[in-house]
RNA sequence: UGGCCUAUGGUGUAACUGGCAACACGUCUGGUUUUGGUCCAGAAGAGUCUAGGUUCGAGCCCUAGUAGGCCAACCA
């Protein structure tokens, strides 16, 4: 009846507490909040899957809502792919909301608040008042402006939205405290003038507010209790804080929830970026073909790459949430697909590098349609025919003239199973006048119950079908491409990220439609691109499979990565000193009961026979606060005593330390040196 | 010459709020296998950033350091 509680993380915790300090659990709401100003990437899944996570976890209903108050950014195709990407993971929204739906709210408090001093119109430039805001290190200064009458305060603010004045000449600041050590309380900003088309309210405003002055205060109009997001919003918290509880002594008799923010850390994926900028700048300087290329990390991308939303999902909670920064392995988000397409996607036959395979003791005109089992994951995918016939193509790399027996593919005079079909042995091989190899001549056997190490996948010449496949690697090839502050992450385009290879697939691929998920066998998992038809079939890899083959011949033949090497070698376990065993020994001796105390005990006695003086030496320095580290070493040292070791100077003054100690364990064995 | 945040195996996250540092990925062995996949069994790898302190007992609490991150857009 025990009951394994799974550990909350921070945010879950917070709202627990929040939960048994006397809020009602139907007062949980949260919001996703994204700019409209480019497409959704991995980064932002994790921060769906958190927000929209919790709606699912307390049942709590989840805005979507467009942080929309920068209409020279934003665009209506944005607002299109962003629902579309949160609907494709799986998550339904509460209700579509807009910040810019509360415009008018946003500027009535606004009024209100410069009628309460709270607010005033400057009308300096923008220079001034960068100059006057000081430094990070060094306080600010006031405007001039900052202490205008209210009359003319609201008189300019009002004009202002009116469109008497040019973009630029005034703005709406918040007054605060120019002193203040978090920048952003500073007399922040909260309108500025602007002439632009919004993709919503077209041009029924020529201000527009803020992010601080707009992003709390839609969570309060909308009552969200947990408004969560990326850790560079913490010093944010304080102006979160103070334009909130203003706009609470407004208006808590219609709006009784005061929201409060929470940071997480945002997600990093290794070999790649994350920044709506720098992926914007990779669609414009045609890096790549658009915010989908497979090899966006968008969500879009990763969609026509083939990934799941199961895999997706999986991924963001395998993650975790926390609050230090990170960078995620790709190697987990690869997992995360492979374990989701190993159970469900149907297994064909593809070559990618062809050799012409003939079968010499194979009828020229016959062909047999074996069985082929769709998914040995999944028993009710059931059986398919493939045909087989004289002339095969199998891999360029599964054929070798001469091989090691680590080699278990086709070598000369070797037997190898092919898929689904017969065992067959290599004869002779004909090769062109460079020497390549053009054809290898086989002959085959209909025993297919014995045993052989090697199986290869294949297609029959005369049935297969032509496709063009796409294989990708990594867009960077530095693990942080943004990371380094003397270079730009476009110096680390990996110029060879696509590959486009022709290829020859089993004929049951003429019914793949656009988004098909195949595992092609001993390759990797495939999909069918948007851009194939049934003239023109067109493959992503997806991913590859785990191959441990491919590792060790990489490694055995290459030097590219020694320190990886090295780091990965583990050591042997007789190559553990004893002396590193005591210490480890010791570290919890003091926190174990008793018998076990013991028990360890008699293991560093025994292991201590074999430390040396020069081992053990240093352990004397250990500081005084690692009591079970002292008294393994003074267990050990009596070991060395009884041995015939003389008492130095080093020795006696451990010793004598270790009698002054409050610890009567320490104490006790001490005594008997 | 500031403020805020963070620090646990290679990576990420835990440790029931002070009691023998766990899980996942990755790495390495071995077994099964008509995919060098999957699956199964196992291993290596962490004195929890440092130095003090509180405590019978500290990854967790306190103090001081160190390192990294964020903050000076009329962006969000």
């Amino acid at each position: 009846m025990s009951e394994e509680r799974k550990p909350l993380n921070f945010i879950e915790q917070i709202i627990e507490e929040d939960l048994t300090n006397g809020m009602p659990k139907s007062s949980l709401r949260f919001r996703f909040p994204p700019e409209p100003n480019g497409y959704l990437h991995i980064g932002h899944t994790k921060a769906i899957g958190i927000s929209f996570g919790l709606g699912e976890k307390y049942n709590a209903p989840v805005n979507l809502r467009f942080d929309d108050t920068n209409p020279s950014k934003e665009e209506q195709e944005y607002v299109d792919a962003i629902k579309r990407d949160v609907a494709w993971l799986g998550y339904s929204w509460d209700k579509e909301l807009y910040s810019s739906d509360y415009f008018q709210q946003l500027y009535d408090w606004a009024i209100q608040m410069i009628k309460d001093g709270k607010a005033y119109v400057d009308s300096q430039t923008s220079e001034a008042m960068a100059e006057q805001k000081g430094t990070p290190t060094q306080v600010g200064t006031s405007s001039p402006y900052r202490d205008r009458s209210i009359a003319e305060n609201l008189d300019l603010f009002t004009r202002m939205k009116n469109g008497e004045f040019e973009a630029g000449t005034h703005v709406l600041r918040a007054k605060i405290d120019m002193e203040d050590p978090n920048m952003l309380m500073r007399d922040p900003i909260m309108y500025r003038i602007m002439y632009a088309h919004h993709h919503r309210t077209g041009n029924d405003w020529c201000i527009y507010p803020m992010y601080d002055w707009t992003h709390g205060e839609s969570d309060y109009i909308e009552q969200i209790s947990h408004s969560l997001c990326s850790l560079e919003f913490k010093p944010h918290r304080k102006l979160y804080n103070w334009f909130r509880d203003i706009v609470y002594e407004y208006s808590k008799e219609i709006l009784p929830l005061p929201p409060k923010q929470r940071e997480f850390a945002r997600l990093n994926l290794s070999y790649t970026i994350m920044s709506k900028r720098k992926l914007l700048q990779l669609v414009n300087d045609g890096v790549v073909n658009g915010w989908d290329d497979p090899r966006m990390p968008t969500i879009s991308g990763l969609r026509r790459r083939g990934y799941t939303p199961n895999a997706l999902r999986k991924f963001v909670e395998t993650v975790g949430v926390a609050k230090r920064d990170n960078v995620i392995d790709v190697s987990l988000l690869e997992f995360c697909i492979r374990e989701d397409l190993n159970k469900t996607a149907p297994r064909v036959m593809a070559v990618l590098d062809p050799v012409k395979l003939v079968i010499t003791n194979y009828p020229e005109d016959k062909v047999e349609w074996l069985d082929a089992e769709n998914n040995p994951e999944d028993e009710s995918a059931g059986y398919r025919k493939v045909p087989f016939s004289r002339e095969l193509y199998i891999e360029k790399e599964d054929f070798k003239e001469e091989a090691s027996s680590k080699f278990f593919r086709l070598k000369l005079g070797g037997e190898v199973r092919l898929k689904n079909a017969y065992i067959i042995k290599a004869e002779s091989v004909v090769k062109d006048t460079d020497g390549n190899i053009t054809e290898i001549h086989c002959t085959y056997s209909k025993d297919t119950a014995r045993r052989v190490k090697g199986t290869l996948h294949w297609v029959s010449i005369a049935h297969a079908l032509k496709a063009e496949v796409r294989e990708y690697d990594r867009l960077f090839m530095d693990e942080s491409p943004d990371g380094h502050q003397d270079k730009d992450f476009m110096e680390f385009i990996n110029p060879n990220s696509l590959k486009t290879l022709k290829a020859y697939v089993e004929p049951s691929l003429a019914e793949a439609k656009v988004g098909d998920r195949f595992q092609f066998q001993r390759l990797g998992y495939f999909n069918v691109d948007d851009d194939s038809n049934s003239e023109h079939l067109i493959f992503n890899k997806t991913v590859g499979l785990r191959d441990t083959w491919a590792k060790k011949t990489s490694t055995e033949h290459s030097l590219n990565k020694p320190q990886d090497n090295i780091k990965n070698q583990p050591k042997p376990q007789q190559q553990r000193k004893p002396i590193d065993v005591i210490k480890q020994l010791g570290k919890k001796y003091t926190n174990l009961p008793e018998a076990k105390q013991q028990k360890v005990k008699a293991e560093i006695l025994e292991l201590a026979k074999d430390v040396t003086y020069e081992d053990l030496e240093p352990l004397f320095d250990t500081a005084a606060k690692k009591v079970g580290t002292r008294i393994a070493t003074a267990l050990a040292l009596g070991v060395l005593l009884n041995n015939g070791l003389q008492k130095n100077e080093t020795i006696n003054s451990f010793i004598a330390k270790a009698l002054e100690d409050k610890n009567d364990l320490l104490v006790a064995e001490v005594q008997s040196l």
